[in-house]
DNA sequence: TACTGATGTCATCTA
DNA sequence: TATAGATGACATCAG
């Protein structure tokens, strides 16, 4: 509504136009101050925040109430105040003479274009030599606003002007007063025009006029007219330049802030930057390992450009990346992003078998040092072989595992798509599948103790050591094999714990349907799995909980930082409070003692005191003693006693 | 030997 | 109703 709204402003000011152009006078005045709210309502007087611009004093103009300078409709409203000028230019005398001075503008506007972009204090600067009154009329425009503030000769002063508030305008006042007089000369349209183009300015280049310049002042005959455009085109060009600016900036700082995992996939300049900058780091202990994925990927990516955005598993055995790769750390940490790879980048039947290969030779012991972080995960390494007292199809299956994940031929998709024939098939397929989307793809906190292998600590219990170390005799192995582990054995299931805990609710009862277990070994699996997932989540539980508390911390310092800097902001305000304060009591003093009572005698500050109205009148009145507080107090007083009665 | 941190397990609630 | 996940509480163990 709004749109269409200045769609038929917009119209019907150009339907003006031509009818202007036809010698016929359409006034839409009343269309416009019909459109615009006025500003009455908002305008609480000088004390008000909205009474920083000039507004108020067009507002018993023709035409310059309606908008409030923050307005969102400032914008229409100027536009539309633009062709309302052309059409009064047009029907009016003042035409030639605004129309001079648009060209000279013109002349000069070009100048500031072919220097480049140019600054604000450039265009002022130009402005201000093609027409010095420019800056006056500008200056002139914006001190209105103090203007009405001032009052006439308040008669308890006595003589000579006065601003509205006591400390140091006093200066600006008097200028202004003088151009207010000076203004009241003008024809009432130039006025008009003046302010509007004030209001213009205000929005447009707040803060690039200077005011200090005295001589500025004194020059209100000029063509405000000339001025707004000349700003209007100034601030044009600075826009542009801001754009620019703006652009330059942000695109840096994008690139500055791309993220590790993210260059690495998409940008690859990018990539190498953030290397060179984790590189170029103090690092700690933890952070060791993740400088070692960025050597290892800035190798990688400085060798084969392409291979950035490639998955790890492919970029593991790259002749010039043995150094780092043959050590577990290495291989590792390439599985980890394997696996990030593996879920955003490709499907899992293309997981490379040079990685499967590398994880092949690394130390059973190791790659369990590694899982140590979850005692599920621990568990999820090749067991097979260390497995004595489960029967040869755990056995079997735990070895075929081991060799179906990391062989070269496909899996998944095979795994995906065959039931589930017989426990070998079973256990062949769906493990692997499972091992490596459950478990290696847990999004979970879990899959945690993949990043930061080499730093994870043993776990004190047994099987979370060296369950499946190859040096190892039974003895050791069964003692350091988990509860439910033994129970399992014991029980001649043929599962191990991870495949339990891992595999689908609907294979898992599949499994317990398919395979005839007695209600004891189906109530052990349950309880299996039930143990082993909330293992798990218990692991999740309490990683998240260090993660809020860390976060509580980090956000507790932030207060506090935040707090002692409000809390030195306060004591400079209260200063600066304390400075001003003295300055008004001592202008205060100094007023009342040129001033005189009836008898002539200079006003005592003791018993006089100056009063600042919401119109910006100042008044002497005398201090208010505390009898009238005693008063009031009484009247209170009176008041409750007659309640009670 | 008491304390502490890590871990596993159970009970309970919720989706 | 079954299942999974989350979480508090407790037990256990190692340092």
């Amino acid at each position: 509504m709004q749109i269409a709204k200045k769609y038929f402003t917009e119209g019907l000011i150009q339907l003006t136009i031509l009818l202007s152009l036809i010698g016929v006078r359409v006034d839409i005045d009343s269309y416009l101050s019909g459109y615009y709210t006025p500003l009455i309502d908002i305008n609480l007087g000088p004390s008000s925040a909205y009474i920083q611009t000039p507004f108020h004093i067009l507002r018993d103009t023709l035409d310059g109430y309606g908008v409030h300078p923050k307005c969102t409709e400032l914008d229409n409203f100027f536009a539309s105040r633009r062709l309302l000028d052309e059409v009064r230019t047009l029907g009016s005398l003042r035409f030639p003479t605004q129309l001079n001075a648009w060209l000279v503008h013109q002349v000069s506007t070009p100048d500031s274009a072919d220097c480049g972009p140019p600054s604000s204090n450039t265009s002022e600067t130009n402005s201000g030599l093609e027409s010095p009154g420019n800056g006056a009329s500008d200056d002139c425009e914006h001190l209105p606003d103090s203007g009405q503030e001032v009052c006439p000769t308040t008669p308890e002063l006595g003589e000579g002007p006065c601003s509205t508030d006591a400390c140091g305008f006093l200066k600006e006042a008097s200028v202004c007063i003088e151009n207010d007089v000076k203004d009241e000369e003008e024809p009432a349209l130039v006025t008009q025009l003046a302010h509007s183009s004030t209001l213009e300015q205000e929005g447009l280049l707040d803060g690039i006029t200077a005011l200090s310049d005295p001589a500025q002042h004194l020059s209100p005959t000029i063509d405000i007219d000339q001025h707004w455009s000349s700003l209007l085109s100034l601030s044009v060009t600075d826009l542009d330049d801001l754009d620019s600016f703006v652009t330059d900036t942000d695109v840096s700082a994008i690139s500055q802030d791309v993220s590790l995992q993210d260059a690495m996939v998409t940008n690859i300049g990018a990539f190498d930057v953030t290397l060179e900058r984790a590189v170029s780091r103090p690092v700690t202990q933890q952070q060791r390992t993740l400088l070692r994925l960025d050597s290892l990927a800035s190798s990688n990516s400085g060798t084969s450009p392409g291979m950035a955005a490639l998955p790890f598993s492919s970029v593991c055995n790259l002749p010039g990346n043995v150094s780092s790769q043959t050590t577990l750390g290495g291989c590792l940490d390439e599985a980890v992003f394997d696996q990030i790879n593996q879920l955003g980048l490709e499907s899992l039947d293309t997981i490379d078998t040079q990685l499967m290969g590398c994880l092949q030779n690394i130390d059973p012991q190791v790659l369990e040092d590694l899982d140590s972080d979850s005692g599920l995960s621990l568990e999820s390494s090749c067991e097979g072989p260390v497995s004595p007292g489960s029967s040869e199809m755990s056995s079997s299956s735990s070895s075929s595992y081991c060799e179906d994940e990391y062989g070269a031929t496909g899996y998944s998709s095979e795994a995906d798509s065959v039931p589930s024939k017989g426990l070998m098939d079973y256990t062949t397929t769906w493990s692997s599948t499972h091992l490596s989307e459950s478990v290696w793809h847990d999004h979970s906190y879990s899959s945690s103790g993949f990043v930061n292998p080499p730093s994870v600590t043993l776990p004190h219990k047994g099987i979370q050591e060296d369950t499946f170390s190859d040096d190892s005799g039974p003895r050791l192995e069964e003692r350091e094999l988990s509860r439910d582990e033994l129970r399992a054995r014991a029980m001649c299931i043929p599962f191990s714990v991870l495949e339990i805990v891992n595999m689908p609710v609907e294979e898992f009862l599949d499994v317990l349907d398919s395979h005839g277990f007695s209600p004891e070994q189906v109530a052990l699996l349950r309880d299996i799995r039930r143990r082993g997932k909330n293992k798990l989540a218990a692991q999740n539980c309490r990683k998240r909980k260090l993660d809020a508390i860390t976060g509580l911390q980090e956000e507790v310092e932030r207060l506090q930082v935040q707090r002692d800097r409000l809390l030195r902001e306060k004591q400079l305000t209260a200063k600066t409070m304390g400075a001003v304060g003295q300055q008004i009591q001592q202008l205060t003093r100094d007023v009342l003692a040129h001033l005189r009572d009836d008898s002539g005698q200079p006003l005592n500050p003791e018993r006089f005191t100056l009063q600042c109205g919401a119109n910006g009148r100042v008044v002497v009145q005398p201090v208010r003693r505390p009898a009238v507080s005693a008063s009031t107090g009484n009247k209170t007083d009176k008041r409750k006693k007659e309640k009670k009665q």
